[in-house]
DNA sequence: TCATTAATGTGTT
DNA sequence: AACACATTAATGA
């Protein structure tokens, strides 16, 4: 089990700013100036750390960091309306991080000039940041202690539940995880492999708990849920 | 359409 | 978990 580094990724997600109340976003998103990206382009890289905010209007954002070895471990995916960015005073520990659009993207950027300008006029902004990161805490704690007890199948139901809960669409009995996620990039998300992935899908699509197709998965969440309990 | 690449399935070490 | 290899689906020239 890689345990350091499963750390580092919910530690991290502590410094996104999602869930922010819509209004907010756009009222923060009315002074950035739009920007695109295109799938695969890398928005954040190591190197060129701008000091700025991105807020996701549309389209889907990985966040990845690179291991030694060069093996890519994923820290968050992150939908519409969601904030992610480099500055520090917000972003402790999350150097060396890597954004990348896993589908053409519309965005805006802040820069760090205009956020620090838009928290003094509105302090109930920053009041609700802390807010949100404190809520980020909880859940990190709750997701470590899976990370840490739980073995493979269970991480990987774990995941999918929340993936479920972010990004999930109704259908029928099964919610739909909204993402094309490949098992390389499910794995990349709960320190496994592809094929340790690909061979547990397998057994709970037996079980009935998931369908999976190319980069399609739907998910049982009652039955998921029952095997959390145990 | 055909060739190439990407994603997945499986067996072995 | 890592590796090798087979199979199948998607991509795009």
């Amino acid at each position: 089990m890689r345990v350091p580094e499963d750390r580092l990724w919910y530690l991290s997600q502590i410094n996104l700013f999602s869930e922010m109340p819509k209004a907010d976003l756009e009222r923060i998103g009315a002074k950035a100036p739009m920007s695109t990206a295109r799938k695969g382009d890398l928005i954040i890289t190591p190197d060129r750390e701008g000091q700025a905010l991105y807020l996701l209007k549309e389209g889907r954002v990985r966040l990845f960091r690179l291991s030694p070895e060069g093996k890519e471990f994923t820290l968050a995916v992150l939908g519409s309306g969601n904030v992610f960015g480099e500055i520090e005073t917000f972003s402790a520990g999350s150097r060396g991080v890597y954004a990348q659009a896993m589908e053409d993207c519309f965005l805006c950027v802040i820069l760090k000039h205009d956020l620090e300008e838009l928290l003094r006029a509105r302090p109930e902004l920053g009041v609700k940041m802390l807010r949100i990161l404190t809520e980020r805490l909880r859940e990190a704690g709750e997701l470590l202690e899976r990370l840490a007890h739980g073995g493979i199948r269970q991480r990987l139901v774990h995941l999918l539940l929340k993936l479920a809960e972010k990004f999930g669409v109704e259908e029928g009995k099964f919610t739909r995880i909204d993402l094309n996620l490949t098992h390389q990039e499910l794995a990349s998300m709960i320190g496994s492999t592809r094929e340790t992935v690909t061979a547990n899908l397998s057994s709970l699509t037996r079980d009935g708990v998931v369908e999976t197709g190319r980069k399609e998965i739907l998910i049982d969440r009652q039955k998921a849920a029952a095997l959390m309990e145990p």
